[in-house]
DNA sequence: TTGTCAAGAACGAGCATTCGTTTTTAATAT
DNA sequence: ATATTAAAAACGAATGCTCGTTCTTGACAA
């Protein structure tokens, strides 16, 4: 709240006649930041030929660092759900949404290529991809020697 | 720390007795910890034939679960490290030297499979395992209908 | 008696939030 | 134009709570 308070350069108080707390405050900005990522992604499956797995994960992270910047935000909110039961499925019901926007995609994706289970495949590997996002986040934060685009171009060695 | 404290039995107080402070204790169970994992995967390298990647993926997170139950610490740990510039060199170290596991691992599979660029592929696709072990952990912690076993299967579907 | 260790109350820094007050805005009257 | 006034917005010190840590006290062992 502090960093906000600043950057905003509003008072403390003042934050509190547009948010009616943090949690609510998080909660409008993640909204915002994840139809931000849906709308990235219809964008995409209207292209013709269809953009392969690694484009399409390299967009929703440019997407994600263009938004929040640091995203060391993001792994805090992860751990305040992890540490309040009360605040988890406010983080799980993003997570849910943005599984199965990958899964989405991920299906048509598979059933371009001809595979016959793409149902089955895009319902299994949307968890790994959005894993996948979730450690660029972790490390991108964590780590001062991460090399982002090593990591996303590592994606295309991947044979999805 | 009031659940380390109830946990072991001890008073506040006396928890000061055995760890300085919050901070080295968490260094030194996160040793321990890893060393573990080293251990597991020193064994898991003498095998013939060497164990495919998702083979060496399961049990070293069934080793994290075993050893730290539910991981929401790691979630907490992971947040603290990304709010104060102080502690990301601590967790980075332990990240960067899991990463250089998984990187030796990879390095001795991609040969043995006959790839020419065997080096150059392990170093790049180490991070992404970990990126893949980091979204588990935080998928099992933030979502309540997380798959586990689900996750884990779906990393046969990646040809690595 | 002396030394060791645990207990647990007390401490103080950090945090989100509140609230009485002041300042700014904007509409209306003079 | 200027003055008046009511509403809206912002201020920022104060509040209450949490949490890691310290310190005094007391019990038991050598």
């Amino acid at each position: 709240m502090a960093e906000i308070i600043t950057e905003s350069g509003l008072s403390a108080g003042a934050i509190y006649s547009y948010f009616t707390s943090k949690q609510d405050l998080i909660v409008q900005v993640t909204r915002d930041v994840l139809q931000s990522r849906a709308d990235d992604l219809d964008g995409l499956e209207k292209q013709d030929p269809l953009p392969p797995p690694a484009v399409v994960v390299r967009i929703f992270l440019n997407g994600m660092t263009r938004d929040l910047g640091n995203p060391s935000i993001l792994v805090q909110i992860w751990a305040a759900a992890a540490a309040d039961p009360d605040n988890v499925s406010t983080v799980s019901s993003v997570v849910v949404e943005l599984r199965s926007l990958y899964e989405r995609y991920l299906r048509v994706w598979f059933e371009n290529k001809g595979f016959g289970d793409a149902d089955a495949r895009a319902h299994a590997l949307a968890p790994l991809v959005v894993g996948l996002c979730q450690g660029f986040i972790l490390q991108s934060v964590l780590m001062p020697d991460f090399d982002a685009d090593a990591y996303l171009a590592a994606l295309d060695l991947l044979p999805l």
